[in-house]
DNA sequence: TGCCCTACCGTACTGTGTACGGTCTCGGGT
DNA sequence: ACCCGAGACCGTACACAGTACGGTAGGGCA
């Protein structure tokens, strides 16, 4: 029915994202690979955003009907699975980086945000389980290495690296959000706001709401908006680092007394 | 077109949102109303997510014909946005709450994460500038009210705020994806796991990924999953909360200091 | 050679938001 | 009292989505 989102039997996924599918030789057009339909789909996203990767419009684009593309990838959700497994693998993973965890975690997330700012379709995936592809894989391979052999248990290694690529994932889709909204309003954030501030002042008055308005004033005359999501990226990536910190203090610390 | 998404001209919104639609007596029948129309389309999100509110299902469950509602809401985009301020007006919002700014901000996560909890389609709202509407404003000075005073700047107050928000949100989500995955899947966390298990541990072995090998079995054998919302909630919540008070120490440190 | 499998594709179904234009009824100005 | 216009109400239609279904044609294997 086109509604039922991702990853309702990743087991198909599954098959497809490690190459499992038998590696029989295809008898069709020799142009034409899942490799290329994810190429494909893949640079209409980057360019006009995940709604306008339709099974007709990527099929047109690799040159082909539309129906033949269910040749190649059991559906829509699968396609995307695939698309967002090969971002993935276009992330750098150096195998030596300098610095404690505390460099390689914000390193980490640096890099997490230049994904989503190259990729922002990925933040655009309808809810679903991660589809667990060889390159997810190797990513939480490599975020988890960054904070290995520091005294926190296998829990917390994994509740740490979730939380950090959380943080990156949410300041990430604020940003877009922001990006989208000023795209098809055709309106710079500064611009609503000369359009509507003045009514919102009126409205929101210190009497009613005073540290809105307090806050408001000042945000709004800092950013020109009422929102700056990089300096939001950077703002919170600091504060769970320190929170991350006072943890591996602690561990530290009942490390040294047994 | 359906595409071009929530607030193009937030002008329309926000005068239905701050109830100045002229207040003139409407003509037709007395037994609908706007609110009546939102209401029965938060009962539809409530109980079969965003996707089940559409133009004609409310239509229906109204008891009128889909047209018609467009003569009380200027699109379904608005709607939404009632919707959503609709939503915010229900969270409780105490004047006063014993315990520091912590236990204040902790309060304040905890009350959104029940939001998300009870009206989870928030979540599937999709990419656009909060409506300002009056509950929203009403929530962002509660929040703000919670760091007031403490040495802090308007900026970083706004940033504090928006960093635990943007966390419950997103704690949030990640629950409610693994929740959404179950129902459409019929699956458990811990059937899939089961069921696709072996064959991911015949893949990620420790010798490619030994890291994720390694976290991957701890914490499915504590969770039986891949994953705890609830857990990863409240450890965020503490991380978050931690990292806020370095930089609340920080700023008396300084303070202190001329 | 003959058969079958499968890549390929045309058509059609359900469902979306809403533009458009028609009808009917009620409120207010004269 | 009368009339007219505004607006509530609604039926139809359009473009677009994902994909089920069934038909066709051509190459691989017995």
């Amino acid at each position: 029915m086109g509604v039922d989102n991702a990853s309702g039997g990743p087991a198909g996924s599954l098959a497809l994202l490690w190459g499992l599918h038998g590696r029989q030789r295809r008898r069709g057009r020799s142009d034409i690979s899942v490799e290329r339909i994810v190429a494909v789909a893949i640079e209409v996203a980057d360019a006009e955003g995940l709604a306008a990767v339709s099974m007709r419009r990527i099929a047109e684009a690799v040159g082909v009907a539309t129906m033949s593309l269910y040749s190649y990838v059991p559906g829509k959700n699968e396609l995307v699975d695939l698309m967002l497994d090969h971002a993935y693998g276009e992330m750098s993973r150096p195998n030596e980086v300098p610095g404690g965890w505390r460099a390689k975690l914000e390193l980490v997330a640096r890099e997490s945000w230049r994904l989503y700012r190259r990729h922002p379709w990925i933040l655009q995936i309808p809810n679903g389980r991660v589809p667990l592809g060889p390159n997810a894989v190797a990513k939480y391979d490599y975020e988890l290495r960054t904070v290995d052999g520091i005294g926190l248990s296998e829990i917390e290694m994994d509740s740490v690296v979730n939380l950090m690529v959380a943080h990156v994932e949410s300041a990430a889709r604020r940003w877009f959000e922001a990006s989208q909204v000023e795209q098809n309003s055709g309106m710079t954030d500064q611009q609503w706001w000369a359009v509507n501030g003045p009514l919102l002042r009126n409205i929101i008055d210190e009497s009613r709401f005073p540290h809105a308005a307090r806050v408001g004033a000042v945000t709004g005359e800092a950013y020109g908006s009422a929102y700056e999501p990089e300096q939001a990226f950077e703002f919170g990536l600091g504060r769970v680092l320190d929170g991350i910190e006072v943890l591996v203090e602690q561990r530290a610390v009942s490390a040294r007394l047994p």
